[in-house]
DNA sequence: CTTGTTTGGTTGTCTATACAACCTGTTTAT
DNA sequence: ATAAACAGGTTGTATAGACAACCAAACAAG
């Protein structure tokens, strides 16, 4: 016989159902922990790895102290598009090594500053990078940072080691959330003369938004891939008695045109 | 003062690194739940959510009845590419038609038969559909189906109806896995026509592999969209104390240049 | 009016326990 | 010998309770 699904299952696609129906709204409060063990008539913990599941999948929205937020955007699922996903980006094989193109500290623009949420005045760190996997192009990065969180990493080298790491070592910023998009575009003069490839030529852009855990935003980049170099592999696991869990929602596509 | 980090997120800590140290190595047997408890001194509960975190990254497999298993592969983190992460991909906003351009049931080409490991003499079913949004092309999606798992739906409604909805109702497959990859690629012919596009428009190709619960693959495809109407956003949560959890690895790219 | 304090509710973490489902190897019965 | 039953360990699910961290609103003091 096939094992039943686990109670805490049944009572995430009850709510996902109700989310979808409208019962709860985008934006409006979602019932307390307390509240849904009264209603399922079961524990809390019970509770918590469904509404656990939600929150995962984007659904709810928890902050400590206040309670639970719907953010479901209604806009119908198509149930056609794959069963949603867990990304899990691979890793490649290469060694990597980097080039500065350009670097500068700078007055933002009204677009990046409006990115980075900048306070009148503040400024940014500009950074062109070139990166490579065996000597190869691959990357180029075009990021812009608050000025006033790199600060103190701003005179080390960059070639050599990560921005990443040397903020976790030097500073106590932390990073949190980020953000991305990919778009595919062609190679303009500047792709073509870096990445070397032609005019032309397919190639990824991703472009990222990074915050940090105190929530003020740390960079702001536009990275563009050699698409026939690197590709990007997600993978994908729905319910599955054999993983755990992990049924995730619907539809891959966001839009955004205009 | 800052919240502390909780206990299972510094086991879950020390565990990453014991595995990356090769203290527990690649499909050698992890410790039992209850083997943590001890060494540790803390609850299962709590010893659970640690292992479920190395566990949703992809670096253990735990198996019923059996125990937990190492599974990652020894490659090295390249620090400077973002945190890893969960990835979720938003929902659109349109409403969905398709149109079926083409239909048939052939025998598989050798690299067809290959990816849906086909054995001898099985057919696939090939399906090439034109998806819109709010009466807009977006989508073309090539698709290959197993011919005896999709056998059942064949004659339905594929215009109308979703095929893993169909699928669901009217079989017993049930999907499992799916494999993706993300490349960009130029408008030919038949992509300009279709999505009314110019030649040469930089577009999105997501190739994806999907399996059944049972292990065998059932579908293959190749679907290109219109990168400046549908975006594909991701988000990534490192751990903070805001969202509930997730640090997840590091890394973007996998290279694939054979 | 402003500022500090209290209070109640909410999410986050942790413990302790119990049983179910499952797997593997051993023992037992035929 | 072969098959069936058993035993012990493992992960999966569920319960009940406790306290910490946090937030927002109500309240009190100046």
């Amino acid at each position: 016989m096939d094992q039943p699904l686990p109670k805490y299952y049944k009572i995430y696609e009850e709510l996902l159902n109700d989310i979808r129906k409208d019962k709860y709204q985008e934006n409006q409060l979602f019932p307390s922990d307390n509240e849904l063990v009264k209603i399922y008539n079961v524990s809390r913990g019970t509770i918590r790895e469904a509404v656990k599941l939600l929150f995962q999948q984007g659904y709810l929205v928890r902050k400590q102290g206040t309670g639970t937020f719907v953010t479901y955007k209604k806009i119908e699922q198509d149930p056609d598009r794959l069963i949603g996903f867990t990304e899990l980006m691979k890793q490649h094989n290469l060694k990597p090594s980097a080039k500065i193109i350009n670097k500068e500290i700078m007055a933002p623009s009204a677009n990046i500053s409006h990115l980075l949420q900048l306070k009148y005045g503040q400024y940014v760190v500009r950074i062109v990078r070139l990166r490579f996997g065996d000597n190869q192009p691959l990357i180029i990065e075009r990021s812009y940072f608050n000025y006033d969180l790199f600060k103190p990493i701003y005179d080390m080298d960059l070639e050599q080691n990560s921005i990443f790491e040397l903020l976790y070592n030097h500073t106590n910023t932390r990073l949190g959330n980020a953000l991305q998009r990919i778009e595919a575009v062609s190679a303009a003069r500047e792709e073509h003369l870096w990445l070397e490839v032609e005019l032309g030529t397919p190639l990824l852009l991703i472009k990222r938004l990074i915050k940090t855990t105190e929530g003020s935003i740390f960079q702001y980049s536009e990275d563009i891939y050699r698409s026939d170099r690197i590709n990007f592999s997600t993978q994908t696991v729905p319910y599955n008695p054999d993983n755990g869990i992990q049924n995730l929602p619907l539809n891959l596509t966001e839009k955004d045109w205009e």
